[in-house]
DNA sequence: CACGGGCTGATTGCATCCACGATGAATACG
DNA sequence: CGTATTCATCGTGGATGCAATCAGCCCGTG
């Protein structure tokens, strides 16, 4: 764990985007001002700021928790994500600088590298530092806010995408990884229809697969009765 | 001048629309604490809120600005703005809520009579609160921060709109007040392809204003050399 | 005369202290 | 025995003091 504030700041985002702290979780600031050897006050202004970027909100008095993902808005994700991929994608291949498309290279390596060593944590994280870097190359500071948010919520909402259960999941992390190199070669091309293109079958690929996460597969009506009374949430 | 934290934010948010603080002025920290009767914990926090929001911009030991609108950045305005509007306006008529269309019509009503009174600061403010409601109607936490952006920049490019100059701006103003009418029946209505419709004909209004503003009208080459040397400013 | 180094004032970032509000438990009352 | 009220404790918001960093200026040197 690193210490100092930027290390405050990256390792929450880290843990949110795996959920390795869970929705609506409460953030201790006094525990968190001991284990990165900080006071309370760089503490709180990073709160904020990672509440700026919709990571987490502040209540009043009443502390800061992990930004909550209600069924509502779960709905409103998936109507508004298509858009602001592709619209980021078009600006991407318009804008980008030749610097990023070395930096989405590199992350790209870094992907790769973790699907092969099976690190579910380090294909989240390089997963969506991917298409961050895409955000960046389109240059367009009105969009990015909110393909911030979508990003944070896909990575939370698909992480079990990077968990492969089956021969199939581990075809369709492939073909992810494959979408990836596209991207990269589409754009480099500034090839703007290919890359929509692209935008669209990768987001259909995580989408089969939050769609089973929000909608999981047809247990029987009796199955979570009989293995796990009490162990799972109500949502 | 309202004192306390609320106080503050809602005057930084204000005086910054109404372009009162020219983007990329210098935020006088002590100065505010002064003035708003608060020390410099809350100030700053609500510096990092703004930051946020994309009022402002925090540069690391190098206090907070007022956000800077390039050239750049206009272009990338125009490209994304009719965009999220009119997705922001489909969501709206969607999932609004009885209980936002009385307080759209308010805000309406504020707008109607800033505009009777010609008083652009007022006009400012009541038309972005009108946006801002119908983005709170799409209850979309995705699309959201962008259309903040947006409007935030809507309302400092667009200012010269509510102070017309001659009588076809009169004529332009006029016709926005009745769109706002137009928005509300069209919601109400659930008529979600008229306010699409709406939308565009709103956004084609202010466009050929803004871009008066961007691109002034063609002033002889000698012109600002003859009568104001060194009063204009340069952007 | 131009350029570089060092100094000083001002401003920001961080730590600590204090006050207020919320939460939960114990007790008194119905 | 159940419920409401009070009180204690904890945690958050705000104020203040101190340290670090940056900008501007002066002076020395080439």
């Amino acid at each position: 764990m690193k210490i100092g504030k930027d290390g405050l700041y990256e390792d929450l985002k880290r843990r949110i985007l795996t959920m390795e702290l869970d929705p609506d979780t409460d953030l201790d600031e006094a525990g968190l001002c001991e284990q990165y050897g900080l006071s309370r006050t760089p503490v709180r202004e990073t709160f904020r700021r990672l509440a700026g970027e919709g990571y987490v909100e502040i209540r009043e008095n009443r502390g800061t928790r992990v930004s909550p993902m209600s069924h509502a808005s779960l709905r409103q994700f998936f109507l508004v994500a298509p858009m602001v991929y592709a619209a980021i994608g078009r600006l991407a291949v318009q804008n980008f600088k030749p610097r990023q498309l070395g930096e989405l290279g590199e992350t790209q390596e870094r992907f790769r590298a973790a699907t092969e060593a099976r690190d579910p944590m380090a294909m989240v994280i390089e997963n969506n530092r991917f298409h961050e870097i895409i955000g960046e190359m389109s240059w367009n500071a009105y969009l990015r806010p909110s393909l911030g948010r979508l990003l944070i919520d896909h990575a939370r909402i698909g992480h079990t995408f990077f968990r492969p259960r089956d021969a199939e999941m581990e075809r369709r992390l492939r073909l992810s990884v494959e979408h990836h190199d596209g991207f990269i070669t589409a754009i480099a091309g500034h090839d703007e229809e290919t890359v929509v293109d692209l935008v669209f079958d990768h987001w259909e690929l995580s989408r089969e697969n939050m769609e089973l996460f929000v909608a999981p597969q047809g247990l029987k009506a009796d199955a979570l009765v009989e293995a796990g009374r009490g162990s799972e949430r109500t949502s």
